[in-house]
DNA sequence: GGAAGACGTGGGAAAAAGTGGTAGAAAATG
DNA sequence: CATTTTCTACCACTTTTTCCCACGTCTTCC
């Protein structure tokens, strides 16, 4: 699955925030969030966090930055199931995080989704489209 | 399949754009629509989008180049599926983006299409032209 | 030149989605 | 242990979107 696209939604009162229709199909199983490198909300299909979790924790690492490794990605990390209406509800540490408060956009980045506040988003998104096209101009000239 | 020609359509209040007849036949699993390195939204035919973005990523890039490309591609980007009418409904970034209201330029370019406002076009068309021969005269004195 | 097909354009109906609310369950506290 | 509060799951309503149909015009072919 890819996911791809950029949608903006209200939280209600409760912290809840509604996914994209296209993409519930392949969220049946929950997902999970992390807070991402950047100011954002990290959205992983659970199968896909698997996936990474596993990558990253069977690398040969010292005991101490495994331990530090393991407690960032599965301490921070939150398993959140869909309602019946679509949405998920954001845990408050992680909206404080990424400064989502009244609306917030979903934003599809290939194999996972990301959740910025709308400021936040239309400053990183004017950026990586100017380097974007740099990149892949400089890949057809090959 | 190469692309070429001008066509100019008008939206609907709904904001559909029809693509050009000769198009359709080619644009049965639908069309990726991502904000161009001008001031135009440029159209992939799904398998052709494909193509760009696997060669992109599996570049050989810093994971934080590789975000910023990301997010560019995917996030900004909208599969789209032709109605049974030969258009498409242009999502409202993307409008806005471009300056597309009213009526629609659709411009083949070789492998993709280019959707334009009929203003920008005007201008773009016009410099392209000239700095084209100019290109093509460098070109032939190699 | 006429007829038939295709195309551009608009509208309408049905389905889906966004949003708010309520009730029940779990948890926490006194 | 009981009561209150918080959180979650489910339900309902309104708006939006999507799909389908229809009409008028233009092009093409006979």
């Amino acid at each position: 699955m890819m996911f791809f696209g950029e949608f903006e939604y209200k939280l209600d009162e409760k912290g809840r925030l509604p996914l994209p229709p296209r993409f519930r199909r392949y969220l049946k199983d929950g997902v999970v969030l992390i807070p991402g490198p950047e100011k954002c909300i990290t959205v992983y299909p659970l199968a896909e966090w698997k996936k990474v979790a596993d990558t990253l924790t069977t690398g040969s690492l010292a005991p101490s930055k495994m331990r530090t490794l393991n407690r960032a990605l599965f301490a921070t990390a939150f398993h959140m199931v869909i309602d019946s209406a679509g949405r998920i509800s954001l845990p408050a540490p992680l909206r404080d995080f990424a400064g989502i408060y009244d609306e917030a956009i979903v934003a599809g980045v290939n194999k996972n989704m990301e959740l910025w506040s709308p400021d936040e988003w239309a400053v990183e998104k004017a950026s990586s489209q100017v380097q974007a096209w740099q990149i892949i101009e400089s890949l057809e000239q090959k």
